[in-house]
DNA sequence: GGATCACCTGGACACAACCTGACCGCGTGC
DNA sequence: GCACGCGGTCAGGTTGTGTCCAGGTGATCC
């Protein structure tokens, strides 16, 4: 049995030498690019059950396509490659939704240890977020044709919640997400990105996807 | 003979030090989650015999997740990773329906030691409580497709009543478990929730799920 | 039947959680 | 310098939740 895998590395002797490695242990190889970018618009119906992605891509940073992965409905587990174990790197990318990270340099057979547990572990496909799609090269979220930039700020919090469509996430699951590790956040900081958010998508005809459950956090969908 | 255990542990590093851990000592990691969402949807049915989860989860406060978890009808124990002994913590941990804590940091091998206690001391499967069920995810009660949102309060209330189903539970129990520790609570304060929670019960057609014991307590199922 | 007790019910109220609009400081680019 | 966008803060308003009261209902016992 086969599973199908989707390799994100710009270095270009690392990712052929990925793609040959992994083909060679069982995996699928389905896509297998250079950028976040051509990954997302590759992605079509290939429907990777894995994905490995390198944390330093040039063109967009790899926590940012693991929000967008996830903002799109995808609950496929990912894998971080990171630079030197970089202890933040490692937090940050966790928050944004990775299931697992492993520092570079790597053991290949290690990699592949890593990749077979994800994969055993799990992970049912989720609803897509109706309508509602984040753009990450333009920093934008979409809906039916019209569109509204975000910020850097904004965007975070937006695929943080969209994530995870119907389920309520709490303020400090939102604050982890959305904000840099270790920083403080006054409470009402988040609520007024909230605000900012609810307006763009207001803007959008979606006034009322960010949903509030008092006491507990928000939710969408 | 192998031991099903679950780990809840948002950490990376320290998940991945107890899976190892724990397997090397004999345990059969069956699943091993950084939320508490995560767990709920993954436990199928792998019907682990013990469970460690972490109190300080992102997403979820790992005490609401074995409130779920009991009102699932799940009996397993559960240790829970507290943060420097914080005796506040314990004690809520405790009311919600843990069976052991163990305050950070902690020497792995007390972990081990406490674990095996626990499973020795053994636990029998409950019989799920008929239809209704609580979703942590979503904060709210659902049965046969219509479900209801609950305030904070009300969701521990309820879930301490179907953390024990068919069996009656006291008035004092309820209060312990639905209310932060120490704060006094008024008797009546305990009816009007218990008013609140039969009517949001009713929009489901389940008006008669709680049956009021009169001199005793309260009774679901 | 009447007294008593446990529990139910509706409503009033305070306060915390949340929303909102405005403001300030900082960095960037013109 | 100035304008602008972004991130963060503040003060004030709004609303839902938690709490408590007052009175009602039904069971139980004498």
């Amino acid at each position: 049995m086969t599973t199908r895998i989707a390799i994100v590395e710009d270095d270009l002797t690392l990712r052929l030498a990925l793609g040959r490695g992994l083909r060679e242990d069982g995996f699928d190889v389905v896509l297998s690019t250079a950028s976040g970018g051509d990954l997302l618009a590759g992605l079509g119906d290939s429907a990777p059950e894995v994905f490995v992605v390198d944390i330093g891509l040039p063109d967009t940073d790899g926590r940012d396509l693991v929000l967008a992965l996830r903002a799109r409905g995808v609950r496929a587990p990912v894998l971080l490659l990171t630079a030197r174990g970089d202890v933040t790197d490692r937090l940050s990318g966790f928050r944004a939704g990775a299931d697992d990270y492993l520092p570079k340099p790597f053991h290949f057979e290690e990699l592949v240890l890593r990749l077979r547990a994800l994969v055993r572990r799990g992970h049912q496909p989720a609803d897509p977020p109706d309508g509602l799609f984040l753009d990450l090269a333009a920093h934008e979220v979409g809906c039916d044709g019209k569109s509204a930039g975000l910020t850097p700020t904004e965007f975070r919090l937006l695929a943080a919640l969209l994530a995870r469509p119907g389920e309520v996430v709490r303020r400090q699951a939102l604050i982890a997400a959305a904000w840099p590790a270790g920083g403080i956040v006054h409470d009402n900081t988040l609520d007024s990105y909230l605000l900012r958010l609810r307006r763009k998508l207001a803007a959008l005809g979606r006034a009322d996807a960010i949903v509030t459950v008092r006491g507990v956090g928000y939710r969408v969908g």
